[in-house]
DNA sequence: TACCGTTATTATCTTAAGTTAATTTATTCG
DNA sequence: CGAATAAATTAACTTAAGATAATAACGGTA
């Protein structure tokens, strides 16, 4: 199970044995049953995840409904807004599957890497492409239509569709649920004839 | 005029009498002419700026069509992507005015860090701030109306209208020039009567 | 299996954005 | 100054999203 973590940590920066050992022994994997809440609007985020099994959406609220900001699906992290800034959360974290986590909490990865300071670099470089990510998603998001939106997430996030309410993939992909079920006929008719 | 720089970087972190030297010899003043570009699509992006005078803008080509991501004016700083990532830009950047910039070459800023280490945890809070400030723009940007986006950005950055183009205002804001034309009419006759 | 809560669809109406093209208003510069 | 270019507006038409409400399909479970 520590292998993805591994996998993961490995695509970053290489590592010796001993060191895959110092991680090994250090993780701590938890499982939680869906509609577990992992952060709260106002919370401060002392923990990132890494995800193991399952998926775990991050959402926040206008006027009492929920925008969901992100999916997090097998082997991805979750380094919360929260946790970088060491601000309260304006993000809910909860879980839409039953999942297994690893965690690490801000003491934890201290001593974590005092032992490895080369994950200073690794973490330096998750920043970055975060970074990255957001941006190419939002330049997309500004210039693609709502129905090119959901092509695309179709393409490059099938899974998605499978494990998660329709009315969750409306609010991320900006759209009502009404107009993201209106749309799906529209293209499943204009694909058969 | 390097009183700017210094400023913006002691909201980071404090600086000594002697580390405020370091910095004010170190740095690299220049002019360009509005029209100048300071970075092509394809290119590497071997600097990042501090804006003194003018503004820049960030954009790029969707089917020969400019898309505006970003524009940068007085005391903001410019990472681009490119610089972050050492990969080549998606971005270019342009002057829309006559601007003076503050400019670190990547060589210039390692030497500069290896006499203020503690420069590298600025770097860091910048590129935590960035993260914050994209993802925060970036659920804006999905959750309200183009209307909603226009009367924020009349809010938060009133002094772009005086000096950017309408047609490059409207693609920032995801929508066409003819539509932010016709909704500014709709807007003026609605809050008159 | 029958029921209840959740999720998805459908219908109707309203509103605004996209597109294209023509026109007006500003700006720039020889 | 005036011609050329750039920027902004207007008009006409098409299309799809938002809102609201009603209905249908699904899923778990007692």
């Amino acid at each position: 199970m520590e292998n993805e973590i591994i996998n993961f940590i490995t695509g970053y920066i290489s590592l010796t044995a001993e060191e895959v050992n110092i991680i090994k022994e250090q993780n701590l994997i938890k499982s939680y049953k869906k509609g577990t809440v992992l952060l709260s609007e106002g919370e401060f985020a002392t923990e990132c995840y890494f995800v193991l099994k399952g998926c775990i959406r991050s959402y926040y609220l206008i006027d009492g409904e929920e925008k969901t900001t992100e999916f997090y699906t097998e082997n991805q992290s979750i380094r919360p807004v929260s946790y970088i800034t060491n601000q309260p959360s304006e993000y809910y974290l909860a879980c839409l599957e039953d999942c297994v986590v690893a965690i690490g909490s801000t003491e934890r990865n201290k001593r974590l890497i005092e032992k490895l300071p080369r994950l200073e670099s690794m973490i330096m470089q998750m920043n970055g492409d975060l970074l990255v990510q957001n941006q190419v998603s939002f330049d997309n998001f500004k210039h693609l239509s709502p129905e090119m939106r959901y092509l695309k997430l179709l393409e490059t996030r099938a899974d998605l569709f499978d494990r998660v309410p329709l009315y969750h993939l409306a609010t991320y992909l900006g759209i009502t649920a009404v107009s993201l079920s209106r749309m799906r006929k529209r293209i499943s008719k204009s694909s058969t004839d």
